[in-house]
RNA sequence: GCCGGGGUAGCUCAGCUGGUUAGAGCGCCAGACUCAUAAUCUGGAGGUCGAGGGUUCAAAGCCCUCCCCCGGCACCA
């Protein structure tokens, strides 16, 4: 038994998620589950990342203040993930106290320890909107190009990185009217002086991470600024800094932190210490790509520099993106599977399971209708549920549903049972190498498996002559059902747990052995696992 | 511009420390079976591995040139 701290990058509240957004949190929820079940002890912690200039806008546009818009938002996403069984031990917010408390106390430990250093800057800033603008609200002429809608950090037409101050005849993207030229003060994480430490750490760090990385490393690296002159925030607790907030990157990463803390107060359990100063802990970050340079260079370092000894990621599991057919999702062009149109066409779990199957481990992986329609209602109807029902039905309709004894074993029982057994296996070794696209393939395998098995051995025909031998196969048909019950718990946890009523199991836990449920043990009638669904595209 | 990833059967992808006739799933075609939600099982057709050159006894894989797609390039979360 060993102890993991997993978790999913924190959903920025702006908007409704999408699949890509859901990816992470599906994949984390699945990680600890699989933990669980194999009996680590797991912490699983995510939140909704709720401040920052983008929700101000957001609350601006739809005539709120921020709050309002991040309290109803958070509620809707505590919806959203209970329809598609996401239930990590915590689960939160970056308005909550503890996490407040814990970033203002982190940041002052970094001042004291001489990591935080300050330093005057220029920004365009709107008197209309009373904002600092950052890059991306800023569109003016392209200098280089002359297109009319550059943004302040790039030109979309020409594809130029831009400062905004470059742009001519800028303009706030918010509400048009012209930003003017504003000196502020800002608070800087001093990162060149962890420079060493990371470069050590980051060889630590798988090659795709690595490679990542490497630009931004060879360019050296840079001060990070840490605090932001807009309103919504957690204010800065450095001397000077009172009309300013922590920038919401750094801190939202620090929920990792908080919201075990936040977790240990629940249940009053000492989780904090045990989990993140424990070097045995072995941490699992679910992130997407863009997410990368955030969880391998400046999350160790703010850790680094805190001093406080706190286990560094070890294993960040990022993921490409998931394309829309040939396109990126795009919220502004309406490209893309959002969550409630997602589980208006299906339920959550069947969704869980398509999210993981097309997980983009490797490279970009595209989703389109055909495919979510052959993986559920092919996959995980005709396969899988199928496979589950003719079984446990022959069960009810020739044995009253009582596991028959296993009174024969025959050549082709031995190779069933090892070949599921080994099944099994590769599917708990691909998970701990997180190669989770691979094992949920498994769990498909396991069920064509066992209808190869059931089919060639024709437990129909055998009950006719040998009713022994139809009592051994329907036997060893239960057993793997059980097998597959077990791949399929973290996949699809609301299934797993019917089917596993069904068989009377009470916990869900990796078997050790061939037999799971023993001869004898009276198995209710089963009701489909999965119906099919109509989708029109 | 710089860095990185990708371009493999109709579709989605695996294979890429070079080595038997290039694989899987879906789709398609044919057959088998009837316990099961017309589900399942078996077999088959189908690819000049983005283009061109090179290294090698041997290249999808290594080197060079080029084309196409995508992402990052730090104050966007």
């Amino acid at each position: 038994m060993s102890k993991y701290l997993v978790f999913s990058a924190w959903p920025y509240i702006n908007s409704e998620p999408h699949l890509g957004t859901l990816l992470h949190l599906i994949s984390a929820d699945y990680y600890a589950r699989f933990l669980k079940s194999m009996g680590n002890d797991v912490i699983s912690i995510s939140g909704s990342d709720e401040h920052g200039t983008p929700i101000e806008v957001e609350a601006i546009k739809q005539h709120k203040n921020p709050k309002e818009l991040t309290d109803e938002m958070h509620k809707r996403i505590l919806k959203i993930l209970e329809a598609f069984s996401v239930e990590l031990d915590n689960y939160t917010r970056t308005e909550n106290e503890t996490h407040k408390e814990f970033v203002r106390d982190f940041y002052l430990q970094l001042e004291k320890n001489g990591y935080i250093f300050k330093q005057k800057t220029v920004q365009l800033y709107c008197e209309n909107d009373k904002l600092f603008l950052p890059d991306r609200l800023v569109t003016g002429k392209c200098p280089y190009c002359g297109y009319e809608k550059a943004n302040g950090d790039q030109c979309d037409n020409c594809g130029r990185l831009l400062e905004p101050t470059l742009l001519i005849e800028p303009r706030c993207a918010i509400c048009g009217s012209k930003p003017v030229k504003k000196e502020t003060y800002h608070w800087f994480f001093d990162l060149p002086k962890l420079n060493k430490e990371i470069l050590k750490y980051v060889e630590t760090l798988d090659e795709n991470i690595k490679s990542y990385l490497k630009s931004m490393l060879n360019e050296g690296l840079k001060p990070r600024s840490i605090t932001r002159d807009n309103k919504w925030g957690i204010p800065a607790p450095f001397e000077g800094a009172e009309n300013k907030t922590i920038y919401v990157w750094m801190e939202a990463v620090l929920g990792y932190l908080s919201g075990v803390i936040e977790l240990e107060k629940k249940i009053d359990k000492n989780l904090f210490e045990t989990f993140w100063l424990d070097p045995q802990t072995t941490s699992v970050y679910f992130i997407g790509k863009d997410n990368i340079p955030f969880h391998a260079i400046i999350l160790p370092a703010l850790l680094m520099a805190s001093k406080k000894g706190y286990n560094l990621p070890k294993k960040i599991a990022s993921t490409e993106f998931i394309l829309f057919g040939q396109a990126k999702f795009s919220k502004s062009q309406h490209i893309g599977v959002w969550a409630s149109d997602a589980l208006s066409v299906a339920d959550g779990e069947y969704w869980r399971y398509v999210i993981l199957a097309l997980r983009p481990e490797r490279g970009d992986s595209s989703f389109n209708w055909q495919d979510f329609d052959k993986m559920v209602n092919s996959d995980l109807n005709d396969k899988v549920g199928n496979y589950i029902h003719r079984v446990l039905t022959f069960l009810n309709e020739r044995f009253s549903g009582i596991v028959p004894p296993q009174e024969s074993f025959t050549k082709e029982d031995e190779i069933f049972s090892k070949s599921m057994m080994d099944i099994q296996e590769s599917f708990i070794k691909l998970n701990y190498e997180l190669r989770i696209k691979d094992a949920v393939r498994k769990f498909i395998e396991a069920a064509e498996l066992g209808n190869q098995y059931f089919s060639s051995q024709e437990p129909w025909n055998q009950i006719k002559s040998n009713k022994a031998r139809a009592s051994s196969i329907i036997y060893n048909a239960v057993q793997s059902i059980a097998h597959i019950n077990f791949m399929m718990y973290p996949i699809m946890p609301k299934k797993a747990t019917k089917l596993a009523s069904i068989i009377k199991l009470e916990k869900i836990r990796k078997p050790e052995k061939w037999e799971v449920i023993p001869s004898g043990t009276k198995i209710e009638r089963p009701t489909p696992l999965f119906q099919k669904i109509v989708i029109k595209y």
